[in-house]
RNA sequence: CGGGGCGUAGCGUAGUCCGGUUAUCGCGCCUGCUUUGGGAGCAGGAGGUCGCAGGUUCGAAUCCUGCCGCCCCGACCA
């Protein structure tokens, strides 16, 4: 493809709405531009990449026997209501507002609808239908470019079967093609495993990749493989040890003393000599949750051990369920349900709040003066601390989900009637697992991890093109002869090229934005070292820069670029 | 949906507090000449309902009201 009239419209200066580095990258290099918030255009040289993706994408679910639908993006919407996803989506799903339809956030409820009197008999499954589409989904927040929208790409696949154990095979063969795609991207991703997910259901897999622009966060074991959602990621840390001698509970004057920082600094104690109080309130009643020093609620795990949505207390609720602000609350004479951190199970000797403003209590045994308090793991990790697989610490950093992997069971068939009939002539539903990827999603993360000051640096397999070719002076007629020549030579052995021939543009110019484009190779063809009969090569991942003879040249750039 | 920020030419911006000639500058764009190894030089030129709608005023980019859009933080996220 030649530059002279190509729609490759490159910026020098950074658009101000843009601040994650991919979405700087990709409006700068000409290959998206925004619509509206959270929809872009994908711009010849950004779809050239969706493409490569796609391709890749392709060649891993055909090879695990996938086959290729196009599913509509129009759906009725009595199919989302006959599952309750109407209702479960919300605001998310999008609807038409002169017609009964709605815009398809995902394909469940149509995969189930197709499969439905079509697949009869046992005999008819496995099977692995895939498709490579346009989603709609209504987010209030669109943000960092094209990593999460209001419309995008993705590949949604589904398996079909009548067993649990080939449901387990499908997954486990999906689990292999998405690591076969997101090796061949050449990203640096890693896996939070089902055990650990927090999602519902027999088992899941999200694969992520680390980057600032994540929207979750995850601790992440390099060592081990051990790889949670910090909603859910335990860690190794040692309980507090209970002293032999348990003192008497002795009440401190402590004014003006609120926080755990507060209280070690006034009484001259280690943070694990403390009780931390939150009060948090669980079907409108109040719970005390004990935690070790500064050791934070993970609210999730609490929602999880009681069982229903919890919020914390009001600061007028306080008073009213203590008798005390946020700074002295605790166990001691706290009418009311008390559970506590593990770290703290059977801990003696500590201080805690005395339910009196400007008081505290020492001394405090909770196998002695708290009965009834239950211990469960409340916490929230950090950084730093040790896996709790291996010897190795846990590093604690934001992601980007790439692809999820996940077992359905049969929710959509049941509420579909999505049935087939087994070897003893039983009408089962269907056992569904569904596998998604966000197309969009590994070209930003793509670039998030492989660029430099410069642009972007593409690695052939995903590159819109292999090669930049430069004739530096498009005016000198051996510049053009000879890049010509390369031109069509290289096109001719199935080369992509993208050959920079504008006359008007300067050298300098045309370097600039052959890096910030960031194809694999680029050749340079100058009048300077043409006269010594030289093409300079530049690989752009390194930067190496290389003179070859014209004669060498094509066996050099086949080299480089196989 | 809550909090914050922003909206002036394709991009980046000055001016807005404190109203007053023809709305600033750089990049980009067009024409001509010169230049051609790291986003060129000179000369000339085009391009704006100052986000939109009302209002105040002799006069509004500037003040007031409402709305729209975009970005960031939070909530939400099958």
């Amino acid at each position: 493809m030649r530059l002279s009239n190509s729609f490759i419209p490159t910026l020098k200066e950074i658009p101000n709405e843009a601040v994650v580095t991919s979405h700087r990258l990709m409006l700068r290099a000409g290959m998206i531009r925004m619509l509206s918030a959270g929809i872009y255009s994908f711009l010849p040289l950004g779809y050239r990449v969706i493409r490569k993706i796609s391709e890749i994408i392709r060649e891993e679910m055909n090879a695990i026997g996938g086959q290729e639908f196009h599913f509509p993006a129009l759906n009725p919407k009595e199919i989302w209501e006959q599952t309750g996803r109407v209702e479960a989506f919300g605001d998310i799903l999008f609807h038409i507002d002169n017609r009964e339809y709605v815009l398809a956030p995902t394909h469940e409820e149509i995969v189930a609808t197709t499969a439905k009197g079509q697949v009869q008999s046992y005999k008819d499954l496995p099977q692995i239908w895939y498709q490579i589409q346009t989603k709609y989904r209504n987010e209030t927040r669109p943000r960092s470019g094209v990593i999460r929208g209001r419309q995008f790409l993705m590949k949604d696949a589904y398996t079909l079967d009548a067993t649990e154990e080939g449901l387990n095979k499908g997954y486990m063969l999906h689990d292999k093609a998405y690591r076969n795609i997101f090796d061949r991207c050449n990203l640096n991703y890693f896996v939070v495993g089902a055990s650990s997910g927090a999602m519902g259901g027999s088992g899941s897999e999200e694969f992520m990749v680390k980057s600032d622009a994540g929207e979750d966060t995850v601790a992440h074991c390099t060592k081990c493989e051990y790889a949670a959602n910090l909603e859910v990621a335990t860690s190794k840390i040692e309980a507090k040890a209970r002293d032999k001698k348990s003192e008497e509970v002795k009440e401190i004057s402590t004014p003006n003393v609120k926080s755990i920082d507060e209280l070690c600094e006034f009484l001259k104690i280690d943070e694990t000599q403390c009780a931390k109080s939150r009060v948090y309130i669980v079907d409108e009643k109040p719970v005390l949750v004990l935690m070790l020093g500064n050791d934070e609620v993970n609210e999730t795990k609490l929602t999880k051990e009681l069982g229903s949505a919890v919020r914390p207390a009001h600061t007028e609720e306080l008073i009213e369920i203590t008798g005390a602000d946020a700074g002295s609350i605790g166990p001691i004479n706290y009418k009311g349900r008390i559970i506590a951190d593990n770290r703290l199970k059977d801990a003696n000797n500590l201080y805690s709040g005395a339910n009196k403003n400007d008081f505290h209590l020492g001394g405090i045994d909770l196998k002695r003066d708290v009965k009834n308090i239950e211990y469960f793991d409340l916490r929230l990790i950090s950084s730093g601390e040790g896996c709790p697989n291996c010897d190795n610490k846990l590093d604690v950093f934001t992601a980007i989900e790439l692809g999820h992997i996940f077992k359905l069971g049969t929710k959509y068939s049941e509420a579909l009637g999505a049935t087939f009939l087994d070897e003893e002539g039983n009408e089962k539903p269907i056992i569904m697992g569904s596998y998604g990827i966000g197309v969009e999603r590994v070209m930003a993360c793509y670039i998030e991890q492989h660029n430099d000051e410069n642009g972007i640096i593409w690695d052939k397999n995903l590159a819109p093109f292999q090669v930049h070719l430069m004739g530096l002076n498009m005016k000198n007629d051996d510049v053009v002869k000879t890049s010509e020549s390369i031109y069509e030579k290289l096109t001719a052995d199935k080369i992509e090229v993208l050959f920079d021939d504008r006359t008007d543009a300067q050298a300098g110019y045309k370097f600039k934005e052959a890096d910030l484009l960031g194809m694999p190779l680029q050749i340079i063809v100058g009048n300077k070292k043409l006269a010594e009969g030289k093409i300079e090569l530049k690989i752009r991942s390194t930067g190496e820069r290389m003179d070859v003879e014209i004669d060498n040249m094509f066996e050099k750039v086949k080299e480089l670029v196989w």
